[in-house]
DNA sequence: GTAATTTCTAAACCTAACTTTAGGTCAAGA
DNA sequence: TCTTGACCTAAAGTTAGGTTTAGAAATTAC
C-alpha cells in the first residue's frame, strides 16, 4: 500500500463499522465532504472518522440526518469538533434525554394506575395524553374511546 | 339515519379520530376485521372501538402493528378485551416500557461522564454500547473512533 | 327522483435512512 | 502485465405506517 493522500471510502467504513453506502449517503446529505483523487475516487481527512463517530453518537440519541448535519455546520468550515464544541452539543443532547425520559416516566406512571382497571377509557386512565406523544409527527387530533357508553 | 347493523367505517373514524384510510390499512394487516352488508361496505362492531383503542394505545409504547395484531390475536376470536386480559398485556408494557427508561437511563449517565470529556471516544467514554442500542435492527456491528491514534 | 355524501378497490405516493443492482472504471499486488 | 478487488454513478428497491388518487358504486338527504 503506497503512500495515500487521504483515506478510501472502504478504509473509513471498516474504521467506523459504517457500510460504504451509508458513507456516501451521508456524503450526498451533507454531513462530509471528501474531495476527489485523480481517478475520481473519493478521499478523507483524518477528521471525517470523528465527523462520522459524532453521526452515529448522535443518531442514537433519536437525531435526523437533517438535524445533525445542522449541528456539524456551526463548526467552522468542516473542522473537527473541539472539547469545547462537544460540551455545548452533548448539553443539548442531555436536554432532550431527559425529555424522553420525563416522557416515558410519565407513561408508566399513567399506566400503573390504569393496571388492573381494564377501561381502555382514556378519560379515566389518563393513559393518552395527545400533548405528550411518543410520535412526534402527530396528524392531526386522535381521541380515544370515541364511545363513552362502550 | 336509518337503524344500521353495524358501525361503518366513517363513524368508526369520527369516534376515534383515525382517518378512514388508517382504519382501512389496519383491517389489511389484520387488525380488525369487518364484516360487508349488501352494498359490500364495511360494518364495524362497538367492540372495534375498544380494539383501535387499543391499537392506538399500544403504538404510543412503541409497538408495532404486527406484535400489536399478535397481542389482539391472543384474544378469543375477536373478543373485546376484558379486564384480565388488560392487566396482562399492561403489565407486558410496563416491563418493555422499564427496559426503555432503564436504556435512556444508562445513555444519559454516559453521556454525563463525557459531557466536557471531548474525545468522542467510546473505548473510553462509554457512550456507544452495542448492545444497547436505541434502534433494534442493529445492521451488524458498528464501532465508534476507529481511529484510536486520533 | 335526484343530488350530495360515503364508500369501494387498486395502485401509486410519502418519509427516513439506507441498501442493492447494473454496468463500468480504477488501483494494487504478483 | 494481468487480475483481482475496490470504487464509481444513477436509479431502483426496502420497511413502516400510512395517505392520496382515480373512477365507480352505494347510500343518504331533500
Amino acid at each position: 500500500m503506497a503512500l495515500i493522500e487521504g483515506l478510501s471510502i472502504g478504509t473509513l467504513a471498516r474504521r467506523t463499522g459504517l457500510a460504504v453506502s451509508a458513507i456516501r449517503y451521508y456524503e450526498a446529505q451533507g454531513l462530509i465532504r471528501p474531495w476527489r483523487n485523480a481517478g475520481g475516487q473519493r478521499r478523507f481527512e483524518r477528521a471525517d472518522l470523528r465527523r462520522l463517530s459524532f453521526v452515529m453518537i448522535a443518531q442514537q440519541f433519536g437525531y435526523t440526518l437533517p438535524q445533525i448535519k445542522q449541528e456539524l455546520d456551526r463548526l467552522p468550515d468542516g473542522r473537527t469538533p473541539t472539547k469545547s464544541d462537544w460540551t455545548r452539543i452533548s448539553k443539548s443532547f442531555r436536554a432532550t434525554l431527559d425529555q424522553r425520559i420525563a416522557m416515558l416516566t410519565r407513561l408508566r406512571d399513567n399506566l400503573d394506575g390504569c393496571i388492573g382497571c381494564g377501561c381502555l377509557s382514556l378519560k379515566a386512565c389518563a393513559l393518552y395524553n395527545p400533548h405528550d406523544r411518543a410520535s412526534e409527527k402527530g396528524k392531526g387530533p386522535r381521541y380515544l374511546m370515541g364511545d363513552p357508553r362502550g
